[in-house]
DNA sequence: GCTTTTTTTTAGATTTGACTAAATATATTT
DNA sequence: AAATATATTTAGTCAAATCTAAAAAAAAGC
């Protein structure tokens, strides 16, 4: 039951493709790892073998409950790390991915539930997705996104569904972060750009791209 | 000027031997490793190829300026964590050795020097040795054997010199750790056992292997 | 429905790190 | 100074993870 670099790299990745469409292509995958369709059909029969994922070929590939249950410690990791550094360490938010990307690949259960422990068994990390628990459970948080949200309704921002440094960087400038309330002021049809108010008399206008990357909760 | 987890635990293991002895075998690091001579040989080769150490077929190796200056940044990281998983997370000084094993390959230097802030620069680790600090300078800390200290002084236990698991236990048995102030009471000839007080009235009998497996800083 | 394009898989090569068995160099005995 | 023993290196394999180029399958276009 313990796993490579690679094979968790690849692993939570499925997971993550997995959520938009069932099931995950060679290429998708390919082009998420940044690495080649013929390395991804080497691994896959490999994970195969392991029994983590169901694989016919030519019909893609998607975890089965084991590879599930895997993926979910993978992630736990990564993103109480995440906290970790974000909370304790003082990174910004957009520098700890790329720590955690490391840090998620150390693999001692007592590490990581101490470390749950110290860190006060945090619900979120510090882009708002869920930290899975020690039994792998992870909050299903049923998220909006911005537009979707009618005017003038006060709401609280509860993560980001594109976490690239670009945005990130974007999302900082405007103090966006988890947990901003904000309030849409005006919707601009010309280029669905929306006017919005932060804090207590901040107006900013974002774009509609910005703007389908900002999830909200609806209790607010 | 990034290195593999092997090449690491390489360089890492040379540095530690060097201190003995000035110059290491084939012999000492495969069994240090717990690897075969043929491995060792191949790892030099590559290791003198990057330019970390000093190395001529059947002469021994020992590190250059540059491998000990890497064998230093990877004891700053495993010493720093240990700290972190000792003082923080509530690890037993026993249990760190095995994690920091593996978080001392995560080699973000911005991580690494703000988990030292973070820890408010400890001097030293839980087994007493010390932490090189961001620039690789590490305390020399001229360090005496219990056996060499005279009767009737009062010293303080700034380090243990093997440690293995069975040696901690055992000093966690009779609570003597890092920090711990004790004087011997009676030498016995017979086995070179000692007679040693901690704390204010316990006394307790240490055999000549453990006694000459710790380490006493002077000032005190 | 056949042709063309795209996607995926296979075949074969490379790199890293490890191993065993054999060869060679060094150290120790006699 | 040989002979023997020990230590070290070399030669040849292997498994993991990657790659490129070519073949095969599936999807899209006409
Ligand atoms: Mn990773
Ligand atoms: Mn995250
Ligand atoms: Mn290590
Ligand atoms: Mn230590």
């Amino acid at each position: 039951m313990n796993y490579s670099v690679s094979e968790e790299n690849y692993i939570k990745t499925i997971f993550h493709l997995q959520k938009k469409e069932g099931t995950v292509t060679t290429n998708e995958l390919a082009g998420e790892l940044k690495t080649r369709p013929a390395s991804v059909t080497d691994m896959m029969k490999k994970l195969k073998a392991k029994k983590l994922l169901h694989y016919q070929p030519y019909q893609g590939f998607r975890l089965n409950n084991d590879g599930t249950r895997v993926a979910l410690a993978i992630i736990r990791r990564h993103r109480l790390w995440e906290y970790f550094l974000a909370e304790k360490l003082k990174f910004t938010w957009d520098e700890v991915h790329e720590v955690a990307e490391e840090l998620e690949h150390v693999s001692n259960k007592k590490l990581i539930d101490k470390l749950d422990a110290f860190l006060g068994y945090p619900k979120n990390d510090p882009h708002g997705d869920p930290i899975p628990d020690a039994n792998g459970k992870i909050e299903s948080g049923k998220k909006i996104r911005l537009p979707e949200i009618p005017l003038h309704t006060p709401c609280i921002v509860s993560g980001v569904s594109n976490q690239s440094g670009d945005i990130l960087e974007l999302l900082e400038h405007k103090k966006i972060r988890i947990g901003t309330r904000l309030e849409i002021r005006k919707k601009f049809d010309f280029d669905e750009s929306l006017e919005i108010k932060t804090g207590k008399q901040t107006i900013t206008t974002i774009s509609r791209q910005l703007a389908e990357n900002i999830l909200i909760t609806h209790e607010a």
